[in-house]
DNA sequence: TTATATGCAAAAGCTTTGCATGGGT
DNA sequence: ACCCATGCAAAGCTTTTGCATATAA
């Protein structure tokens, strides 16, 4: 992710939270920044309250209410996996992307799929359904190397 | 979901189970049977061993350990969803496939869609993965009624 | 008979909440 | 000044694990 998309995340992470009246506290703007320097990659609270640690402070209870926040306002995307941890990152409209899990390694890598973004839109126009959000999580072993 | 595709799906477990060396003690087949007779439909381990208790018995461990290994052999879906409770539905091959949450009640419907399995194959096919599974969850408010 | 299955209880996470204190506006 | 933000500790949950007993094969 290049650092203008993560500057124009910030911008309107920061318009976003003075307009819903959260205020601009040292944790939660660490938060927030953590999330936009981490980019298009998955962090569990855990790991971003230990990305905290490194400069001043962060408990894990304020980072947990900051990802649910900015998940409330729809400024991160969160992902629960099969391990029962939570896993967050920045939501920017013009990256949309889904992840594919590498089973035999865990690894995590992001998609983007024109075709599968129709093919939703059209499952919920038969369906009847005005989407809010949509989540895909493809598991699979990476052919060849 | 009709009778005899629910007693496909018993004697597939059956015969997967036993190949795999697992014993036909109580508590595991009436956990078989449970999710056999919810058929489409998801269920958490404490709903499990809630219908279980109806019958005679049925401890919250022995339902996790018993999903767990239906699971591995491929006999269930699982969801994790955002309440960080995991949820589990029989794995019929012949009726694949993904769920639509209503925000506004919270009710769960399941839908199919070809195209939609097109364009995950095709993905899949580009960025060089062997699938083993993938989930799709969408989430939006039913229009109209 | 022998290894597996089960239940109970305890432990192990992750996540949330209460409360007192510190800090932004 | 006022109210929100934060940290700490404790509580709340789901899920896992240890161990003794019961049971399928």
């Amino acid at each position: 992710m290049d650092t203008a998309t993560r500057d124009r995340w910030l911008e309107h992470a920061s318009q976003r939270m003075t307009a819903a009246g959260l205020r601009a506290g040292a944790a939660r703007t660490a938060v927030v920044e953590t999330l936009a320097r981490e980019g298009q990659c998955l962090l569990t609270a855990a790991e971003i309250a230990d990305r905290l640690r490194g400069a001043s402070a962060g408990s894990i209870a304020t980072v947990y209410r900051v990802v649910d926040e900015l998940s409330e306002l729809g400024l991160l995307h969160r992902y629960d996996g099969r391990d029962g941890v939570a896993r967050f990152e920045i939501a920017d409209p013009d990256h949309h992307h889904h992840h594919v899990v590498d089973e035999a390694t865990g690894a995590v890598e992001p998609f983007a799929d024109d075709e599968l973004e129709r093919a939703i839109a059209g499952v919920a126009a038969r369906l009847g359904y005005e989407l809010t959000g949509h989540d895909v999580v493809l598991r699979g072993r990476r052919r060849g190397g």
